[in-house]
DNA sequence: AATTATTTTGCATACGATTGCAAATACTTC
DNA sequence: GAAGTATTTGCAATCGTATGCAAAATAATT
C-alpha cells in the first residue's frame, strides 16, 4: 500500500462513467456535459487523481517539457535568465528540464541526445553551441532549437541575443567622449559570438574615431583568467586609462585586481566598463558602468519564439537582436580633467 | 517527413529480430546474445534510434526525473547548488526538472502537484517548505522528498543542512574573541529553520559569555530589507561594533550601506560576518568573514540520500547536519586595539 | 549421442492516457 | 409529438516500451 496509483479508470468507476469521459474532462478542448464533468471532478477530488503527464505525452506527442542547456551558472546573468525562463514557461504550462554542459567536456552533443530521449518539445541552449549533425537530428524530429545569448551561422535555429555590436559601439563612443586615450579590451572566450560581436563593434567604433586598441588580453569569460589578463595589461609603465571587459563577471575580477593588487584608483586612473548589467554591478562596491542585456525582453522573445515554433512546425527560425542601454555608473569618468 | 519517429519496432524489422529483442538490448540487466546485440546495435545506429524515456517510464514506473523546487536564485548559494546537484544526478542517469517557487505566491503545494504530474522519482526542495498534506501525498505515492538547506519538524522527509547552530556559535565565539562589545544581528526570514538555528546558536553562545544582542533587525534574506535593517541599526549614536548577518547575500548589502552610505570603516569601526561563503565573499571588494556551507558535501549527501530512497522504499528519512568552518577574512578585526 | 541445464527469443499483454467513430441521448423546431 | 440537428458518451485502437511466460536454441554433462 506504499505506492498507490490512481488512474483515470478508477475515477471512472467511482464516478460511474467510462474512462474516456474522465479523460475528456481533463483534456482542455474536449467536450463533456455539465453533469458528467461534475461527477468526474468530484470523484477525482475524492481520490486525489491527476492525469499522468507522461502517459499523455506518449499519445499526444507533446511532453510540455523544454530542455535547457546551460554552462555558466557562475556568471550571474544565467541564474537570472533561468529563473525568468522557468517562470515564463511555467505560466504557459511547460517545464524546464535542466542539463549542465560540463565546461570540461565541451561535448554538447551527448547532452542533447539525452535531452531528446525525454521527448522534449523544444530546446534552449543558453550560451552554448551545437554541432551541425545534432542540429539536423533535432530538425528531423521537429524539435525547435533556440540559442539564447549566442548566435551561430546556421539558419536552422533561432537565436536571441542583445545587440552586441551596437553595445560595443556604445562603449567605445562613451569612453572616447570621456576623453580616454589609451583604451584596452579584455576579451571573453573567442569562440563565442557574443565576444566577437562586442569586440567588433567596439574596435570598429574606435577606428571610426581614428583610434585603435591600446592593449588586448583574453579572459575567456573566466574569473581567474580575467585576473591574469588584468595583471598583464596593467603591469608595464604605460598602462591603459580605460578598459572594456567583455562581461561584468570578468570586470569585477579586473576591478579587484586594479584596486587591491595594483593599487589603481577607479575611475580616476582607470575607467572600467563591463557588459551584462548583472545585479552585482549596481552594488556600490563595484558600481560598474556596463551595457545592460535586457534579460526580461530577451526571455520574453525566447519563450514566445519557442512556443510559436512548437505550435507551428513551419515557423521560420529568426535571429533577434535586442538593443540594450549603456548604464553609466561610477566606474568610469566622464571628462578628461583628471587624466594625466 | 518533418517529424520522423524511430521506434524499437523499426529497428527490430531492420535487424531481423523481434521488438522485445531490441528492448532487451537497450535495457540494462536484460539478456541478449552477442549476435543479436550486434545486429540490433548496428540497426539502431543506422536509424539513429534511442529509446523513448517517457514510454519506458510508463511501464517501469520510474521516470529518472527529479523535481527540484527552488526559490532564491538571486542568493548565489543556490545557482551553485543547482549546478552541483544537476551534475551529480546527471552522472547517475537522472535529470532535474526545475520548478520556481514564486516568492510572491508562497504556495508550494500547487507546484508540488505539478511536479507529481510528471511522475518524478523524487523531489528536492531547496530552501522551501511543504505542507503536511502534500507530504502525505508524496508519501502515499512513494516519492521521497528531501529538504535541502532547510529542515522541518516532520520526520517524513530527510533534510540536509549545514550545522547552523554550531555555525552561529562559532561566529559568536569569534566576535567575542575579537574583543567586540556591542554585537548586532540581522536576521533572515524568521520562518526559515536556517535563520532560527543560526540565531539560536549565536545568541546562546553570547549568553554563555555573559553577553546578549546589542541590536537586532530583520532582513528576511532580502537585499532591500537588509539595506533598511542596516540603516536602522546604525543610525543612532551608539552603534554596534560588530554585526552578524544571517546570509552573505544580505551581508554584502549591509557592507555597502555601512561603507558608502553611512561612512563607516570595515573592519576598523564595524566587523561584519556573513553566512554561506558564496564565491563573491572571497572577492577583495567584500573579503567577507563568513561560515562556509560546504556545498559539495551537502549536495553529495542530498544526492546519495535521494537515490537511496528511490532504490529502497523502506529507507528511513534522516536529518543530516554538516559542519562548516568559519572562514576568516578581512571584514572582521581580530583584536580590540582599534576599538574606541 | 542422448539427456539435462541454461540461455535466448518471440508472443502477447500491460502501462495510463487520447481520440476517431458510431451509437445514444439531448435539444430544437415546426 | 415527430423529425431533424447538435452534443455526449462508450468502444476500441493507439502511443513506444518492458516483461512474464513458454517455446526454441544453445551449452553442458554424462
Amino acid at each position: 500500500m506504499a505506492t498507490k496509483k490512481i488512474t483515470s479508470l478508477e475515477v471512472a468507476k467511482l464516478a460511474g462513467v467510462s474512462q474516456s469521459a474522465v479523460s475528456r474532462v481533463f483534456t482542455p478542448g474536449a467536450s463533456a456535459s455539465k453533469k458528467t464533468e461534475e461527477k468526474v471532478r468530484k470523484a477525482a477530488m475524492e481520490l486525489g487523481y491527476r492525469p499522468n503527464v507522461l502517459a499523455r505525452s506518449l499519445i499526444t506527442g507533446r511532453s510540455r517539457i523544454i530542455g535547457l542547456v546551460v554552462a555558466h551558472l557562475d556568471n550571474y546573468f544565467y541564474p537570472e535568465a533561468l529563473e525568468l525562463i522557468s517562470n515564463a514557461l511555467q505560466k504557459k504550462g511547460y517545464h524546464v528540464l535542466v542539463f549542465m554542459a560540463s565546461k570540461t567536456s565541451g561535448n554538447i552533443d551527448d547532452v542533447v541526445d539525452e535531452i531528446l530521449d525525454y521527448q522534449v518539445d523544444g530546446i534552449i541552449l543558453a550560451s552554448v553551441a551545437m554541432s551541425s549533425k545534432l542540429a539536423s537530428r533535432c530538425n528531423a524530429r521537429g524539435v525547435p532549437v533556440i540559442l539564447f545569448n549566442r548566435s551561430q551561422d546556421d539558419d536552422r535555429f533561432s537565436a536571441i541575443t542583445s545587440d552586441n555590436i551596437l553595445g560595443g559601439q556604445k562603449v567605445a563612443r562613451f569612453l572616447i567622449a570621456g576623453g580616454h586615450k589609451r583604451i584596452g579590451y579584455i576579451a571573453g572566450w573567442e569562440g563565442a559570438s557574443t565576444q566577437r560581436d562586442r569586440e567588433t563593434g567596439f574596435v570598429e567604433e574606435l577606428k571610426q574615431h581614428g583610434m585603435s586598441l591600446y592593449a588586448r588580453e583574453v579572459g575567456n569569460f573566466n574569473v581567474d583568467e580575467a585576473r591574469q589578463a588584468a595583471h598583464k595589461m596593467f603591469s608595464g609603465n604605460k598602462i591603459p586609462d580605460a578598459v572594456f571587459v567583455a562581461s561584468d563577471h570578468m570586470a569585477f575580477a579586473v576591478m579587484d585586481v586594479l584596486r587591491f593588487e595594483i593599487g589603481l584608483k577607479i575611475p580616476e586612473q582607470v575607467s572600467v566598463v563591463g557588459y551584462d548589467d548583472v545585479p552585482v554591478s549596481s552594488w556600490p562596491a563595484y558600481d560598474l558602468t556596463t551595457v545592460r542585456q535586457p534579460a526580461n525582453r530577451m526571455i520574453a522573445e525566447t519563450v514566445s519564439m519557442i512556443l510559436e515554433s512548437i505550435e507551428n512546425e513551419k515557423t521560420k527560425p529568426r535571429q533577434i537582436k535586442i538593443d540594450g542601454p549603456l548604464i553609466m555608473r561610477g566606474s568610469t569618468r566622464m571628462s578628461t580633467t583628471l587624466s594625466k
